[in-house]
DNA sequence: CAAACATATGAATATTTGTTCATACGATAA
DNA sequence: TTATCGTATGAACAAATATTCATATGTTTG
């Protein structure tokens, strides 16, 4: 009787496939959400970005002194930049010839702290 | 006297150079925390780690299962597993021929809802 | 033992991604 | 206006990465 299932033979009964593949279904979140979040992670996982985040921690700070500060071209911060503040983690205030950047929400600020909580753990 | 920098002449006065830089020097997390931080929410960046995370929210499931709810190959699955294995966000324990897997802690859980409220706002 | 099943893994491939280089854009000052 | 400064951006290249395919490992059953 298990054989009919196509081959399928994995696990006692396929009265827990059925109630798994119901569950995923209910609690899964849309196609779209789903690749937002894996977007907006991405955005978090290169140490680059990190870096710029953490000094926007601290001030608001034009593209040139971001370079300065960590030691990289003006065009590799300002394509960073780009990046952060297409998916809303910083924004930015023209100032003359300046642009200063500064975090766009608090949100930045929990994640990364979630994060390095989970690193510290032993 | 601002040219004697080096050419370098953004911003008015070379004590917010001095003092940005001296903040970001205190502030800043080590080269390691650094980079294991981005690795960390690299491993959030891909959709189909994401949703892998979103079936053992809801239940310790095997690899099989896994596979045919995600409508994934085995290999393709096992593959990700590892990486979410090695990163300490899942465990898996064995019994039998399966192997179960399951979130090794909540910071999972509060990462991921961190995100998803940033993603929600208009 | 051999056979079958569940899972893991190495190699290959296609795609994505970060940096560099050159250049363009926008604002200000002369 | 022209020159200069601060920033943005497109193309090119190297490095990283997700999936597939084939195969190996480990466990149970006959």
């Amino acid at each position: 009787m298990h054989e009919k299932m196509g081959g399928v033979e994995c696990c006692e009964t396929t009265e827990v496939h059925e109630n798994l593949l119901h569950i995923v279904e209910e609690t899964m979140p849309e196609e779209t959400e789903l690749y937002d979040l894996a977007e907006l992670f991405k955005v978090f996982g290169d140490s680059t970005r990190i870096r710029i985040l953490f000094v926007l921690f601290e001030a608001e700070v034009c593209v040139f002194d971001l370079a300065e500060a960590l030691h990289m071209t003006q065009s590799a911060i300002s394509h960073q930049l780009r990046i952060l503040k297409q998916n809303r983690l910083i924004k930015g205030r023209r100032e003359g010839k300046h642009i200063f950047y500064s975090l766009a929400d608090d949100h930045v600020r929990s994640i990364i702290a979630q994060g390095r909580e989970h690193i510290e753990e032993d």
